[in-house]
DNA sequence: TCCCCGATTAACT
DNA sequence: GTTAATCGGGGAG
């Protein structure tokens, strides 16, 4: 099976990001055992972009977004999350695309054992969900993903684009935010539906419905 | 050193 | 719709 290459990541955020909609990221675990999982949101960070961590310039938490491209970028968030980015572009040019959402594919078991035995729905929804279902931390920060290691991506079945939306990115406080956010229409793995919309929870009670 | 707050999530009303 | 949880980064003093 054939990795997505180095020139795959090698070019502009906003061309990486709805490419990789429908991709597979696969998991090797230490413990043995592996995960895979199909991309279904994403959101491009570039150059010279106030809601990039890399538009005040390098520091030792953001110095991985400024190596070279097909390696990852792990922040850590909140007192508690891990959040995982593939870096693009060219060496040192600092962008980013932030892996939002995917689909379960393979290796439930293990990814439920480490997201604390949640509905599958919502092993992946979510970046912070998405890296501690894959047992993704600071430990992967500057990983390269396209030669060696326990991660990586695989072609998969790349989403055509007229079954690709893009809308404002989430968590972006940036006055007048551009669309810089992809997701595959319709796909489950999706974190919210629509900008600022929360996909409906099966498993809470909602105000209006009888339980 | 102090202080604020974040590319979030889960559990509330 | 709102908010606690939880902590490291980085700017200010």
């Amino acid at each position: 099976v054939t990795r997505l290459p180095r020139g795959f990541f090698e070019r502009p955020a906003l061309e990486v990001a709805p490419d990789l909609i429908g991709r597979d990221l696969v998991r090797r675990f230490p413990a043995g055992g592996r995960a895979r999982v199909r991309i279904v949101e994403t959101e491009a960070y570039l150059p010279d972009d106030p809601a990039s961590h890399a538009f005040r310039g390098r520091t030792d938490r953001n110095a991985a977004m400024f190596g070279p491209g097909g390696h990852a970028y792990v922040y850590f968030v909140y007192g508690m999350h891990h959040c995982l980015n593939v870096v693009v572009g060219r060496d040192g040019e600092g962008t980013a695309v932030l892996l939002r959402g995917a689909e379960p594919i393979a290796g439930l078991e293990a990814m439920r054992g480490f997201r604390g035995g949640v509905a599958d729905r919502l092993l992946c929804t979510g970046p912070a969900r998405l890296a501690q279902a894959l047992a993704v931390d600071r430990g992967h920060d500057g990983v390269d993903l396209v030669r060696g290691g326990d991660l990586w991506f695989e072609p998969g079945s790349p989403t055509p684009a007229a079954r690709i939306a893009r809308g404002p990115r989430v968590g972006v406080r940036a006055a007048a935010d551009v669309p810089w956010r992809f997701w595959e229409v319709g796909s489950p793995g999706v974190s919210r539906i629509g900008p600022g919309v929360s996909p409906p929870d099966p498993g809470r009670r909602r105000a209006g419905s009888r339980g």
